[in-house]
DNA sequence: ACCTAGCACTCCACACTCGCGAGTGCTAAT
DNA sequence: ATTAGCACTCGCGAGTGTGGAGTGCTAGGT
């Protein structure tokens, strides 16, 4: 049932089926691939090893007299053998590079962003384009750090908390004053917690929350909601927003030409917390969710293929895409890789 | 073919065929009209009522042995008659209102959102849980004056201009420096342009920033770079971005079930500018626009009801769904208008 | 021992027919 | 003007038959 129980030519069948199905997305027969395949053997011989292949659950045959079709594991193979290829071994597909062409325009679009959101929308934007895929990216995970605090006035009791973290994502939350503030009385304040901001480089925490907050002299009550909402909103950042673009693309996958199998898919990827759970945690390379392996029912059969992009060199976020598990992985892997990659470079260069 | 050509028992035959077939997506026979409906004549009398109207364009037959569905026309004649309705005349449905409960749930959601983009995001989940159909809420239209900005360091040569407009959203764009400029020279170029713009009451237009531009002495480059971001911020916020929640909601409907149908429609609301050509301009009171009323092709078999909200009593964005022409379309325009003012209240307060 | 040609077998996909039921439109009676 | 009655039309689902696709097996060849 492992994979080493695969003899080359069994292997080389089931990349020949996959590849097909990839492109005619029906069930493959045995002339077919013994057509465009040279495998040097007949028909029948195929048929011998398809039918050794779906004994051992690689293949599935829809129906007596149908072709086979490719399961999960069958793709969960295939893309272990492509991943490991890049670190030597001999790939399946002899390995898979981006055109320069495309290099190139996924660099042009992002590159002049340098505020996170856009990046991130032109991002999924690009990708959505590129794969016809859903595509998705999370927002940067809080670095808690901090690099900038501001208060503004709003009105007699409000005022607004400008925050701007360390990638350069801006915040907004809205104080609501116990007592009027002069503009004066924010302007200084917004001065002693930046102060403090440097002392502490940035690291809004517990115990030097504290000391903050007891450092208050004139303006106690100013900061101490200031603090709370320092507070709230550290613990907020932790929550993370998703970029969805492009849902509609599933709807051009022949396996989501029925409804009820499109609909939960995109419910599901309308929903943030089932997003969570889809997509993070990521291990930092690019991983592949087959079918199954997704740990949402809904997503069943879909794949997803994602990465993670990085801030000065730490992993903060999320890029993928939700296909269906009849997916050109080489292909989908290298682009969102590179996607990610770009990505990362043009957030850390706003650093 | 006018409406005053319709008797009162057409119309009544009317309101029940689009009732009916509201409630039950398929085509209206008379016999149901007859017992659901206390009209006083028997079927054949409703019979020949409804070949009248299909003559006159209100209804559909779309085979010879079958019901009634209601026409484009049909829904519009209705929609006027509601909103007529509410202005005196007599209601095709006797005027229709939400519930305490209902009202209380909108309330309850959207009362503690003071950053607006929460508070629309909050906003179109409601609409989009409530009426279960896509919703979609657009960014506040710039009011273009300026609340307050910021220069906060980033780099070496870059810096971040945070920009809180008026109606509390806060914007970003990053600068480049042509020379490394220190926090305090940021900090004093800040001061300079937040006295600007208290001196021209946040109105950011082109005669007042030539003057600020002019007014530079020490920091000429610095002002320079920060005056063209202004004018691009300016120039940008007329782009409005929407907020859309629910769009997996419209495969829910029977009309959708035909991928072939439904694509279209989800790819026109994954569209930033389709939104912006079916959702604006919006007249100030809710407006219906009812399948081919909508000036995209792809929505032909959609309608959608908006509404605007306002920010201190000016109108500055739009909140609505995007539905079968198949609507009730009293209880969705009640829900799409109380949420519009309550939205309205909420961001207003934040003033 | 492995491969392959040939063939029987299975099962789907499609087309076709048929009859039923639904709902109408017409007509003649009130 | 309304209505009961009825003939008519049409869609729909069930049932049937056929062609073809693709397999699995087997016997014979290397």
């Amino acid at each position: 049932m492992l994979a080493h129980e695969l003899d080359a030519r069994k292997e080389q069948i089931l990349w020949a089926v996959i590849r097909e199905y990839v492109a005619r997305a029906e069930p493959v027969p045995s002339e077919v691939v013994f057509q465009k395949y040279p495998l040097g053997v007949s028909p029948a011989t195929i048929r011998s090893g398809m039918h050794a292949l779906t004994e051992m659950g690689y293949l599935h045959q829809p129906h007596t007299s149908a072709g086979r079709v490719p399961t999960d594991r069958a793709y969960r193979l295939y893309v272990d053998r492509l991943l490991a290829a890049e670190r030597g071994s001999a790939s399946p597909e002899g390995g898979w590079r981006l055109s320069p062409a495309e290099r190139d325009r996924i660099r042009r679009r992002l590159v002049a962003r340098e505020v996170p959101e856009e990046a991130l929308e032109e991002a999924v934007q690009t990708l959505a384009s590129l794969t016809e895929y859903p595509s998705v990216a999370s927002t940067p995970r809080g670095s808690r750090r901090l690099r900038h605090v501001h208060l503004v006035p709003l009105a007699e009791d409000r005022a607004l908390l400008v925050l701007v973290a360390e990638c350069g994502a801006a915040e907004q939350r809205v104080l609501r004053l116990e007592r009027p503030a002069s503009a004066e009385e924010l302007e200084e304040v917004s001065r002693l917690v930046s102060r403090w901001l440097e002392a502490v480089a940035g690291q809004v925490q517990g115990e030097s929350l504290e000391r903050l907050a007891a450092q208050a002299r004139s303006h106690r009550e100013l900061l101490a909601s200031v603090v709370a909402q320092l507070r709230r909103a550290t613990a907020a950042r932790g929550s993370v927003r998703f970029f969805v673009e492009g849902v509609a693309n599933i709807l051009k996958q022949p396996e989501f030409q029925d409804v009820r199998r499109a609909r939960p898919v995109l419910a599901a990827l309308d929903r943030q917390e089932v997003l969570r759970d889809v997509l993070l945690p990521a291990p930092p390379e690019v991983h592949v969710r087959i079918g199954r392996e997704n740990p949402v029912d809904d997503m069943r059969d879909c794949s997803v293929v994602a990465a993670a992009y990085r801030v000065g060199g730490r992993a903060v976020g999320v890029v993928g895409v939700v296909g269906p598990t009849r997916m050109p992985y080489a292909r989908t892997i290298a682009l969102v890789r590179y996607l990610a990659q770009t990505l990362s470079e043009t957030l850390s260069r706003a650093d």
